[in-house]
DNA sequence: GTCCGGACTGTTATATTATAACATATCGAC
DNA sequence: GTCGATATGTTATAATATAACAGTCCGGAC
């Protein structure tokens, strides 16, 4: 539950996403087809939010036959198993880390180098289940999206 | 701070609203132009966010020269000077409750009626904050949303 | 007063994100 | 093997947002 550091040994974590992923969706009796498959190790490329049209041309490069609807049912696919997220202020899509355990979703985003990182939400959530109990309110989903600077890039561009 | 309720004087909201809105642009020295300010009590015509087209629309049947740049263009102004608050999930706009007083801005969003409450958000944005420190991560913008049903709504109709 | 520069608005075109609708294919239970 | 459910292919279009440039207004300098 940190910010991914520069440098590390990334394939390691797309191969731990995609093992995740298999389990989850076994577990779920979900069938992580070909192309879902491929569109998870693709929103994996990066620990950066990735697009639905990004995640259509990388398809297309590689020769499939894709149209935004290929990509979107992936994605929707994807989501409803808990295997990435999406961040309504990128319009993008990140892979979950923690497939499996039941969590809401909170993301810290980076406006320098793009990347994000899953943050530990249960103190949020429960700021927040509190307040909105307080006036009547019943939550069924959170959206956490907070913007500011990765520690990587405040070491290496300290404000002017 | 509290749900709308469904029977109020909604027409004291707007006039609050606009009033609020004259006085926090004298004092940031910002011009209410006609149709910011007509923009404004369009967004405010009910406590639910509206998309910008909806408000295109309204502005065309009302006989306004009205193109899309014409409504971002007013209401990016609102943002920029804390008068409407953008809701990412709903690609919509609602009025700030409290312009002048600096907050995150923090909504719970009925999935029934489509109302949207401003939360009070300081324990929401200190649990954020402190989980964001732990990591290195300094915080510059928050988006927190929240979906669920409000009381009204909830009373009305009793889960089945 | 008028000239200037910045802020505001009008207008056209286009980019970006997402979904509808329907045809075809594939899978697994029986 | 047949059938129903699920998944994919394909075309078209909806919904949201911005780029670019021309014209206009407005307040202060002179
Ligand atoms: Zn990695
Ligand atoms: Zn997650
Ligand atoms: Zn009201
Ligand atoms: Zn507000």
């Amino acid at each position: 539950m940190s910010f991914p550091l520069a440098q590390h040994d990334h394939g390691a974590c797309i191969r731990a996403a995609l093992d995740a992923a298999e389990a989850e969706c076994r577990r779920q009796g979900a069938r992580l087809t070909l192309i879902r498959r491929r569109v998870l190790e693709l929103v994996w490329s990066s620990h950066q939010p990735v697009g639905a049209y990004a995640l259509l041309e990388s398809l297309a490069r590689e020769g499939w036959s894709a149209a935004p609807p290929t990509v979107y049912r992936a994605l929707d696919f994807l989501l409803r198993h808990g295997l990435v997220h999406r961040i309504a202020l990128l319009n993008a899509f990140v892979g979950c880390t923690h497939p499996g355990q039941p969590h809401a979703g909170a993301f810290l985003l980076c406006k320098v180098c793009g990347a994000a990182a899953e943050l530990d939400d249960a103190p949020v959530v429960k700021a927040i289940a509190e307040a909105a109990a307080g006036l009547g309110f019943s939550v069924s989903r959170q959206t956490i999206e907070v913007e500011g600077v990765c520690p990587g890039c405040r070491d290496k561009d300290p404000a002017p």
